[in-house]
DNA sequence: GCGCGTATCTTGACGCTGTCAAGTTACCCT
DNA sequence: AGGGTAACTTGACAGCGTCAAGATACGCGC
């Protein structure tokens, strides 16, 4: 398993997957290149092709393990029952934010069109993704509780709506359209506070 | 201006444009090369940087067009007073979903990092894209007519919290995350109850 | 009408990219 | 010990954006 130094390196896969991690955090998503990445590997340009049928193959692989944080920080909010609905989701909003802020790229990488573009994206990633949405949808069922719904909607499209809000502050500020963060924050809040008079019974 | 044959083209920059949105629709972002584009135009390979300094800056050129096109969007949406509060913020969203399903890569191209990216949006794009941003202000302004909003908020965050929606939406069709369109009309639905629930009276 | 300045366009070259093809090395199992 | 195979390497190619330097023709002042 951790062989050293030779012709054989005995665990590229993963050093591989580590290295990618941080060259995507240093030079952006499209700073990482296949070469420069086999050289921070200390290996040669084709070795990668040996555990990753092409770069996007390598990219589906490191966007899972990003998914799976996410899939944590979703946990987390539904294990803290601590607090009434408002507050609870107001911090899952925030954490959600500071999930995309804090690390930009990773999720630019996640949810970009080169990794999903007409239906690309590995089986692996499909499966944990739509896994970590559902457990998004669950918590948002939690959330709500039994409390009543407006005629004709359904928590599941809820969930879906919700999270494109989610998504959509977050990729306006990834993609450097808001750059005020501060005004971001405020942008959130009212987010919040439409989603909660929704949940108020009439 | 409209010379035929010759060295010179006479109108380049007009035709570099149109071409690459031809391309653009046909191959995608990542299919817009500088070089197939020049091709395209009947022109060598240098050409076009004595219209534009670089390629980024032809793709804000193009993103700018395509803000104008949604600004129309947005002005006709505000003229169409003949109908109700919620059924106006029905089509609005219905209107906005169809631009940016029907030009995906338009869409991208506008909305997208590789144009955005730590302030790198022409000075003429980030002009025209804010104008076009506070019309849409305005349009959600009018609907909201002097109805009272819950305490905290303002209109100004609630155009900014409700195209995040919009904008969330769209991407996450776009990208190819969701899939289903027949569904994406449903979330669209569900977003347009929940945003209508916020304009009722408590 | 002529000449020169300059905007426009071209060709050559460089370093970067992803990846196909073919060769080399070292491990594992019989 | 020997052979099969997985892991890795080197060579090569086409495509990319763009710097540098040269060619062309239009337009304005004389």
């Amino acid at each position: 398993m951790s062989r050293a130094s030779t012709y054989h390196h005995g665990d590229l896969r993963a050093t591989l997957l580590r290295e990618a991690d941080a060259l995507l955090r240093q030079d952006g998503i499209e700073g990482l290149s296949l070469r420069k990445l086999a050289e921070r590997a200390g290996v040669s340009r084709m070795a990668p092709y040996h555990h990753f049928r092409d770069k996007h193959e390598l990219l589906c692989a490191l966007a899972e393990q990003g998914f799976e944080q996410l899939e944590r920080l979703v946990d987390e909010a539904s294990a803290a029952t601590d607090t009434d609905l408002a507050e609870r989701l107001r911090r899952f909003v925030r954490a959600y934010l500071h999930f995309a802020t804090d690390h930009p790229e990773r999720y630019e990488l996640m949810f970009g069109r080169p990794i999903w573009k007409s239906g690309s994206a590995s089986d692996s990633l499909k499966q944990t993704a739509y896994r970590v949405f559902r457990r998004y949808a669950e918590h948002i069922a939690t959330l709500l509780g039994d409390r009543p719904l407006p005629p004709g909607s359904k928590p599941l499209r809820l969930a879906q709506a919700s999270w494109a809000t989610l998504h959509g502050l977050c990729r306006l500020m990834i993609d450097g359209i808001y750059v005020n963060a501060a005004d971001m924050e405020e942008v959130s809040e009212e987010s919040v506070r439409v989603m909660l008079r929704f949940f108020e019974p009439r």
